[in-house]
DNA sequence: ATTTAATGAACGAGCGTTCGCTCGATATTG
DNA sequence: CAATATCGAGCGAACGCTCGTTCATTAAAT
């Protein structure tokens, strides 16, 4: 006779949507200030507005919470990526314009990449390659726009170089989150952006 | 009337080194494992086959541990490189060496160097910046790897270019191992170590 | 005998989670 | 149109437990 054990199904749709936008707003705020684990299921639910009783008529466990927050984040970049970024064309400039884009995102949305990026291992075993998933769907943005440069003869990169090519560019682009405490100190946004393009395109070797 | 104040001084150093190392060594197995958060002080102790008491003796708080630990790893870390990079040379075989040999060490200390990453951020104010620092001295062999490369005519980089390119070694090494999840699918550590050299340092315009 | 090292039971703050209750809104009845 | 019954979202005190930390006691060393 178990009594709560599908109250979501239940209840208004409308209505949860909104509770867990409520918490999911709530908790990348405290999670961008305090960790996952520091922050406890109380200041959450104060930070959504409503008390730990409600909090928990949406949520089963603490770690529900993190797993709407890693996956609201991986959505919010991923769309806009996909609002600005055009992978068809396949030319130089669009590959330049889209890694721009990409650590413009990542500067625009510091905190929030930087909490998935520590937190994320608290996942729990399923909830863990689901978001890993997602991360593998935006590096394969890159390496479709790469393919369709190989293919216009761009440059030349095999499949192997184009996946770690690909990689690369996605790392390097949180690198300018996760490592802001000494790349603030040396670079803007703008001259990161222009001197890893420079970098990742035209290496070190052979320049004038 | 505190005690308890600077047992450290107080007791033999022999003694006060070998438990501290046991300790590190325990706690490095646990972290490992589970995660600094996750892991208790009382398996802490177990690990490091003594009592919860005994433990206490040599550090204040659990967050002690934690600092012994990173240090220890770094130490680890950079005598490694120290012992097996040469930063004179200044020629470009010096420096896929480098590169290379970086990436091996990070193989071999995977779970210690996630270990690092993942847990570093619950460094208190004091410890974090002089955790930092260890890095950045990590970078700064790079930096003069590069440097003495440049002095010689290997190729052209600016000062800013070098503290960039110096920073992507250091990063892309990490991948390896904080990415493992995606990159071991892929690719060999060799195979890893030869193509990410070949494209950081040709880049990939302009190949035949 | 005195000092130093080791112990682990005890403490208590803080945590995630539960569940009996409230109370306004809605539906039913007379 | 009341009067009444039903519903369920919201609530928060209370529970059970974990964990970091302490300290009185014992054992070992000098």
């Amino acid at each position: 006779m178990k009594k709560r054990e599908v109250p979501a199904s239940v209840k208004d749709e409308r209505l949860v949507k909104k509770r867990r936008n409520q918490m999911i707003k709530g908790a990348i705020t405290l999670f961008k200030q305090k960790g996952f684990h520091q922050t406890t299921t109380r200041e959450i639910a104060r930070a959504s507005g409503f008390s730990i009783g409600t909090l928990y008529e949406y949520i089963r466990k603490k770690e529900d919470v993190l797993y709407l927050v890693c996956d609201r984040i991986y959505d919010e970049v991923r769309d806009r990526m996909e609002q600005a970024i055009d992978t068809r064309q396949g030319d130089l400039n669009s590959l330049k314009l889209a890694i721009a884009y990409y650590f413009k995102v990542v500067d625009e949305l510091q905190d929030e990449v930087l909490v998935m990026y520590q937190e994320a291992k608290s996942l729990g075993k399923d909830s863990l390659p689901y978001v890993l998933n997602k991360e593998l769907q935006m590096v394969a943005m890159f390496e479709n726009i790469l393919k369709r440069c190989v293919g216009n003869g761009v440059f030349h990169l095999n499949e192997r170089e184009i996946q770690l090519f690909a990689h690369n560019i996605f790392v390097l682009g949180q690198m300018w989150g996760f490592r802001r405490w000494a790349l603030k100190k040396l670079y803007t946004l703008e001259e990161y952006i222009e001197i890893q393009t420079k970098l990742l395109l035209e290496g070190i070797m052979k320049r004038t």
